[in-house]
DNA sequence: AACTATTTATAAGA
DNA sequence: TTCTTATAAATAGTT
């Protein structure tokens, strides 16, 4: 429209073509704007760029969301609820999932059995018995695991004390010995960072009285919460 | 922008601003059409006359809903997110409890045991004990049931067996007695209820040969299907 | 709806 | 991008 009249079809070169673009889509706008003011209307206007820059205008008057209300209600077409619908199928889904889960929850506790029928009955039992020793396997496997790592710790503790022992020896002859810069590794040993109370090195610095922890799988077995 | 230039200000006389919008409508939607043509944009304009009349443009190459979702994703779906938010709290939380539900069976099922210390091990083991306990205690309750029904069935078939062959000892004194009409009782008790062909009635005319069926708990319990 | 004087938008160039 | 400017296009007021 000025310097020459041009074609309407599409600007093949890149660069004139963002160039137009920017200046019509102000164009535009700014003739949108005087609508609104000069009409008393409402205008709403989304574009997208070749390059996929998205710009919008919208009437003072008015917010993008209330003119697509106002345009779902005049046209009738939906714009949004197909999001809607999908999220309440999903929710019915998972209520359904959510239903069948606890109901299998609670027929593995021995509750709600009355529709089961007897081979169903019978083949939730053996499910539940196998399920059973899985658990009990791994409850002693955990034992296990910590007893063996108690051993460790205890042999690492009679090793200091060992040495411990012999330094004390060494210090009769030589009573300025390295005894002290000990206590840290000692104490690290067993898991009390802090350096330890005198009570519980009196405790540790028995360690014959431990033996009955290494008879795995006694009666006592909480105290193993100490490690 | 012609004839006189124009203050852009709301046109106060109804019929000239009703004419001016129609111009300046067209007038937009031209310079829109030749936007979209020019440098293949996407455009959509939506607008409302003062007196309520609404008018669409959208470029031939999107509809408006697809622009209008391309816009929510661009420019956030906080657009919307009025009317979402409660499912979409709704529907984290169920995905949450369906997770934990799902955790909880897997547990119950000695799998995913990594994470539960000895305590937790030992109350899960007594918890599928007990509902292994609970769940045998049904199935004995199932078989028990089904003995019983058994067992009255047969009393019942016995019964009617010495009926008829009671009836039969009085046929031989009055050969047109009321035999006929006692084979309907007799099959609905077996659950037969198409009157059952001779086989059948051969075999349950011995109802000695059903004893095995009282030893509650035989290993042939498959054959309750039958009842 | 058509006309047209004038304003406005803008293509091309800087 | 922004400015410039010749020219095309839009349109206000009129018929």
């Amino acid at each position: 429209m000025a310097r020459g009249k041009i074609q309407i079809k599409k600007i093949e070169n890149q660069t004139n073509r963002q160039v137009t673009y920017s200046k019509r889509r102000n164009g535009l706008f700014k003739k949108a704007n005087e609508l609104t003011v000069l009409c008393d209307a409402k205008v709403s206007i989304v574009m997208i760029s070749s390059t996929g820059k998205l710009h919008e205008f919208i009437s003072p008057s008015i917010t993008t969301k209330q003119l697509f209300d106002l345009y779902q209600k005049t046209v009738g077409v939906d714009l949004w609820n197909s999001h809607y619908e999908k999220m309440q199928e999903q929710l019915r889904k998972l209520k359904d999932v959510n239903r069948n889960l606890r109901k299998e929850i609670r027929q593995r506790m021995g509750e709600s059995l009355n529709d089961l029928n007897y081979e169903q009955l019978e083949e939730l039992m053996e499910n539940v018995d196998n399920s059973l020793k899985l658990i009990r396997e791994r409850k002693y496997k955990v034992i296990g695991n910590q007893i063996e790592t108690y051993k460790k710790k205890v042999r690492n503790v009679e090793e200091i004390h060992r040495n411990l022992l012999l330094e004390f020896d060494a210090r009769q002859e030589d009573p300025y010995g390295g005894l002290v810069e000990q206590e840290g590794d000692y104490n690290s040993v067993l898991g009390f960072p802090n350096g330890g109370g005198a009570r519980i090195l009196a405790l540790r610095l028995q360690p014959n009285h431990h033996h009955h922890l290494h008879s795995g799988g006694g009666s006592d077995i909480t105290t193993f919460g100490l490690g």
